[in-house]
DNA sequence: CGTTGCATTGAAATCCCTCAAGCGAGGTGG
DNA sequence: CCACCTCGCTTGAGGGATTTCAATGCAACG
């Protein structure tokens, strides 16, 4: 509990029992992080893994010269922070304030060694990141700034159930960091998809997908 | 067996015993693969696991258009294949002429059911095969060509215990693909580095690393 | 000895980045 | 209540890194 001893800071943990994945539930607790709060450190020890109860956190990486890059945001259900190695490999923050559900590793790995059935859902989390991570691979290689933005806006989309309105919890920085793009380049190819009557823009934070089939289309 | 019915195409398959990761020791044959031939097919039932006994194989993924991305390069030992899902998320083939274990599906899962710390081993792979994607997902989205480039063969010499001379088994194309440049980057990069005085290139699959100071700089 | 398949090189074009300025919403204080 | 500030987003102009297109080189092979 190092890292989370001057709890003050974080507001008060909340002891509950989490679901980790569907079927695997462990003791564990809540704590709420407010905007671009640090979750956890690169390089920090992984004690803990980490679930969203509510809002939006990402998960970062930051060369020496400051260059970014961010490896997935993750949603309210999402688990992130689950390491095999001793250390965290990203830093983990809060996109906008959320509450996070912390479960202790030691717990988790006493389930794992009993319970196959559990330890298959855990492997299958890793997995389905390694999977999201091809994926984002394909994107980041060979994917002109257009196709990412559309590709982006679909994947939002289809994480948040909201009909054609998309609320985007994240910057034009965290976008940008995300697709390896850069600010400008993503809020002109949001202002041109816009021109062109594909997307509507009410404000900076949501997104109407005027025209699906056209975005699905850009996203190649 | 479907897909390998047709085995004069391939070479007779050996029956062996494969150890899939250290302590964990199948029954598997196998296989020899040609240059370019390729080893299972995207879409295609997951029915197997790989391991690579000699020889060079790649996993490759194809946009509609044409445009070809390889995610990973698997060299002697390494074990490639493996889902959690029904079906292959990739295309694999061999870049050079290889030798490759094949290990059914269902022999390996029946281990996994009965033995934990096989499933943890089997998980470590996949958990490897994350963080190697992830450190590749830096490097497309927020490195220069020469820098991926440097990092590319620092890691190819890592690979292949040669000193500084390093064979390089894969065309410029796959280098290429696998880093997210074209072709003529990739040589342009090249020759530039040797210009330098950083590299030297005996030939176009030899690079000796003159300088390696100076390509870890270049890696950034 | 021509053919074929990479690899290299050059010149021009393009896409995205960099730098710089302007805009707008939200918050603060006079 | 409004001026002012701040912060994030947008927009523009110019530049640069990488791609594209095209030609040449080179080694292996029949």
């Amino acid at each position: 509990m190092q890292a989370y001893k001057d709890v003050a800071k974080f507001g008060a943990p909340a002891a509950a029992t989490i679901e980790v994945v569907a079927g695997v539930d462990l003791p564990g607790f809540t704590m709420t992080f407010s905007r671009n709060e640090e979750i956890f450190g690169e390089e920090e020890p992984a004690d803990f893994i980490y679930r969203v109860v509510e809002g939006v956190a990402r998960t970062v990486r930051i060369l020496s010269d400051g260059r970014r890059q961010i490896s997935a945001f993750h949603m309210a259900g999402d688990v992130f922070g689950l390491e095999m190695g001793e250390a965290h490999r990203f830093t983990a923050e809060a996109v906008s304030q959320c509450k996070i559900a912390l479960i202790r590793r030691p717990a988790l790995e006493r389930v794992v060694e009993r319970d196959i059935s559990a330890a298959r859902k855990v492997w299958a989390l890793t997995s389905r990141d390694l999977h999201d991570a091809q994926d984002h691979l394909l994107l980041l290689a060979r994917r002109s700034a257009t196709e990412r933005v559309c590709t982006f806006l679909l994947d939002i989309a289809a994480r948040s159930v909201r009909g054609d309105m998309v609320d985007l919890p994240m910057s034009r920085l965290d976008i940008a960091d995300y697709l390896g793009l850069t600010i400008e380049t993503v809020s002109r190819t949001l202002t041109q998809l816009e021109r062109e009557g594909t997307i509507g823009l009410p404000n900076c934070r949501q997104v109407v997908l005027r025209d699906r089939p056209a975005i699905a289309r850009d996203a190649a």
